[in-house]
DNA sequence: CTGTTAGCGCATTCAC
DNA sequence: GTGAATGCGCTAACAG
């Protein structure tokens, strides 16, 4: 079974043109049913692989891919995303797509809403979805649905849609990394903190949720008590108290070894231990935010556990490339990402991609 | 300015024919100084980016890279890179390229010297070279240069070589990390041991020599005293006394709350600490190899450090394709491979690539 | 030294 | 329904 024949080849054995192979490649109709079996048998006996570059440079179309995430901030999660998805482009030059743009506020559903409305689905051959509300996000790819147009979604997994492909991180089990990075190996367990940050509408991404219950999930399959989780409260908006707030919490909690951010705002914490002036209290968070990498420089943060945003959005176009012009893959499958270990020996070589 | 101008039209601009545009591209001679002048003109202001696919189109003559390194175990280190380089070869299918795998007993400097006078570098239109004698590589390497054959190193690389590119681990941070990973929050620092390998000949690998002396830099680096360091060693031909020989240590160690196993045989003393029943102590080794993960897994084996030796072949199939094909990349650069760390949890959902 | 040209494998248009 | 013909951008052989 040779492979790697050619279009003109596979026509010549199935005794018809190279446009027939064509059209029964990409279903395009318009094929006796005669042609259509010969085609299929010379198929099925030989095999066929596209050769992607004479794909790529005949098929010159260009493509409009929209990409609808939260609105990223200098050096953070979602920046990271967003420059994978144009070192895509850069690596795909070749191919012509051009995107849209379009930005939320991640903590505001009606900017989500707003962002959600004034988008004609119709418009895009596919579509990049970083998601935060779920039911609104459902109902959006239902527009999608509809007309046929692919989506993928990045850092997320909406449950109820039919995204062709998924790029997330394995939330749960980052939360059990979490426990294991920070419970020493000692006798009798130290105990371990847990930062909350007080949010308007009181409401934690699913993410921290998810990586919270990992945490529990850890405790309980190595043997431990989920007693010795602590947890401390910070402000974002009234952050005059917090110095004392972790201070006094310390105090009450002399066993905790570990301090636990598990969203991307370790760094508030790194500098509110470095006031206090608290030493062999070991930190873990997540992302590789600027914020965050300035800390573990300093020291003053020990381990970031970054989720590829940076692959993530690479992915993400590899993928609808893929589809879009090679027709390969199989759809809907959900791609978790590896959750890396930063720390401050390894960070100089850390590359995601 | 524009990008993407074809050849064509760069040809107009210049006042030439595609031709000579061509020529100037892949140095290739034979145009006038004037014609040149002109070409290169046109190119500093427009730029120019190949169009890859019409390239690998266009070029499909097939080319011959030839492969040395060590010979791979089922799982083991140099398996990785061998299945990272057969990736790449699939994920290249529309090149043609051929390889000439030859292994050598990297414990063995004869079998080298057999293997390297066995071969023809005139054959090949490129090499990879995984490395372990210097003398005998850098004359190996001689050859390679004498013909203008490009040649990239994995794993290590040779001083006094020219290789086109280099795909290595900063193994000096290597050891940072361990030391980091294994020294817990306390007070007063606890102790580590590192585990020796008695060898033929007494030598260590330049890769686990680098290691330790990145212990001793960031023990020193962080102000703190070489003596936490104790060594112990273990016999590879003599087995049966390592279990009594490692308890003994220990006893006579009390402070030793990690192990450091710089080579790939952390399993080994894994299985030892198991026998000996001592609990409370972490260790760490290097690659991820079948037996490393078992340990792993079964949680006698706390934290593999990986080098990404599948991205490393992986990455030396590409710069040389990158280099026969489409003449990118500067020459001579040594790419710093990430050093992962791989525990129980993210290891299910690691992945080099 | 230089311009012209054929052809790589695929997609698509256009006659038949 | 179908095949022939054209072109994508680049490379290389060839004729001048």
């Amino acid at each position: 079974m040779k492979r790697n024949l050619s279009v003109k080849q596979l026509a010549k054995l199935a005794g018809v043109s190279a446009g027939t192979v064509d059209r029964v490649l990409h279903n395009r109709g318009n094929v006796s049913e005669k042609s259509l079996r010969a085609v299929e048998k010379v198929l099925s006996e030989y095999g066929y692989k596209y050769n992607i570059h004479a794909s790529a440079i005949s098929l010159r179309r260009s493509y409009r891919i929209l990409v609808v995430i939260p609105a990223p901030g200098k050096g953070d999660y979602w920046s990271s995303v967003k420059s994978g998805i144009e070192k895509a482009l850069g690596d795909y030059a070749d191919i012509q797509i051009s995107l849209d743009w379009m930005f939320y506020d991640q903590f505001d559903l009606f900017s989500f809403r707003e962002v959600k409305d004034r988008i004609d689905a119709k418009l895009y051959d596919a579509a990049i979805i970083g998601p935060t509300f779920e039911t609104d996000t459902r109902e959006f790819c239902g527009r999608f649905d509809e007309e046929s147009i692919p989506y993928v979604f990045v850092d997320a997994m909406i449950g109820g849609t039919s995204p062709y492909a998924s790029f997330t991180a394995p939330q749960e089990a980052c939360g059990g990394m979490v426990c294991r990075l920070l419970l020493t190996n000692r006798e009798k367990d130290s105990d371990i903190a847990v930062m909350n940050m007080k949010r308007k509408g009181g409401v934690s991404s699913s993410n921290v949720l998810e990586r919270r219950a990992g945490m529990d999930s850890y405790l309980k399959a190595t043997g431990r008590s989920a007693e010795i989780i602590k947890e401390v409260e910070i402000s974002l908006t009234e952050p005059q108290g917090n110095v004392d707030a972790v201070a006094r919490f310390l105090e009450e909690n002399p066993n905790v070894k570990g301090f636990a951010v598990l969203n991307s705002r370790g760094h508030i914490m790194a500098d509110i231990l470095t006031k206090i002036g608290v030493k062999g209290i070991r930190t873990v968070s997540f992302d590789l935010t600027e914020e965050n990498i300035d800390c573990l420089k300093a020291g003053t943060l020990d381990i970031i556990i970054c989720q590829r945003p940076v692959r993530q959005g690479y992915s993400a176009i590899v993928a609808l490339i893929d589809h879009l012009l090679y027709h390969r893959r199989e759809p809907g499958v959900v791609h978790h990402m590896s959750a890396d270990i930063i720390i401050r020996e390894n960070f100089p070589y850390y590359s995601e991609i």
